[in-house]
DNA sequence: TTAGGTATGTTATAATATTACATATAAATT
DNA sequence: AATTTATATGTAATATTATAACATACCTAA
């Protein structure tokens, strides 16, 4: 989806007091040079690799990390994770998904649009974070 | 989420020459009876009253049946099963997700929003359907 | 009333994710 | 530098969510 800099990831968490571990950056390097969104066995399989017979909560405390830093997205309906194409400041998220090729291409917005937030108002909700998902034909398929 | 009538249930399962089965019923009415979305084992718990010893394909085909038919929507970060609170021809939905009382409001634009439709014609990708999930604070926990 | 299609029952298992606890490592404090 | 504290990992077990496969039952229409 989105090829990180290793050198850029270091640097960030070096900034940011994080702690930038092998699993870690091994699991990132995985998820953003996957072409797809990929699923967490298969992120723990390519894993293994890397480290010694890795077991699945070391894939998802990896992932857990880079999510709540916002480096990589859950694809909610792929059960599956990408590496964010964007800047890591957005609160929402919207990903187009090819139903035909599984690819899957991220457009942020920023702002989560007028209407949508028009219509939370009516409801007196108060958004913190959005995720859309929109499934459909992309570009090469159609 | 929304309590549908049984004899209207009835009547476009008729129309549409749909079989409207025991387990089929009886599952639309566990999910339209919760007040929160429901998830599939707890849904089968509950067809237990109803059915012998259902097991998980007995809930999850019933389930599936009305999501086909736009009766139900899929909550897709708490995979969790909710009544469609609107009527059955949207391709999009939207939903509120409260974080603090777990409730979910179904707010339905039908039309995607422009500044979605632009975004995706910018990746020149043909939309089919979309689902979008915003977590916050709804009224009463606020 | 039989043939074809559709739905269910049942067993098993796949796929996804978390808990719990012991050990290791890094960072902060003395 | 040694000790303390917090954070991360290793590992086994298990929980949760979902599907495959196949036999049986049941509608519908010819």
């Amino acid at each position: 989806m989105f090829i990180f800099k290793e050198e850029k990831i270091v640097e960030i968490c070096k900034k940011n007091k994080w702690r930038l571990t092998v699993p870690r950056l091994e699991v990132l390097k995985i998820i953003s040079l996957s072409e797809k969104p990929i699923k967490a066995y298969d992120i723990l399989k390519k894993l293994a690799n890397k480290i010694k017979n890795p077991k699945p909560p070391t894939a998802y405390r990896a992932i857990e990390f880079w999510k709540k830093h916002n480096f990589i997205h859950r694809i909610e309906s792929l059960n599956a994770y990408a590496a964010c194409s964007h800047d890591h400041t957005h609160t929402g998220a919207q990903f187009l998904i090819c139903d035909d090729c599984g690819k899957v291409i991220e457009s942020n917005l920023y702002d989560m649009p007028k209407i949508l937030k028009k219509s939370t108002q009516k409801n007196t909700f108060k958004p913190l974070r959005w995720n859309l998902e929109i499934n459909g034909i992309c570009n090469q398929c159609s």
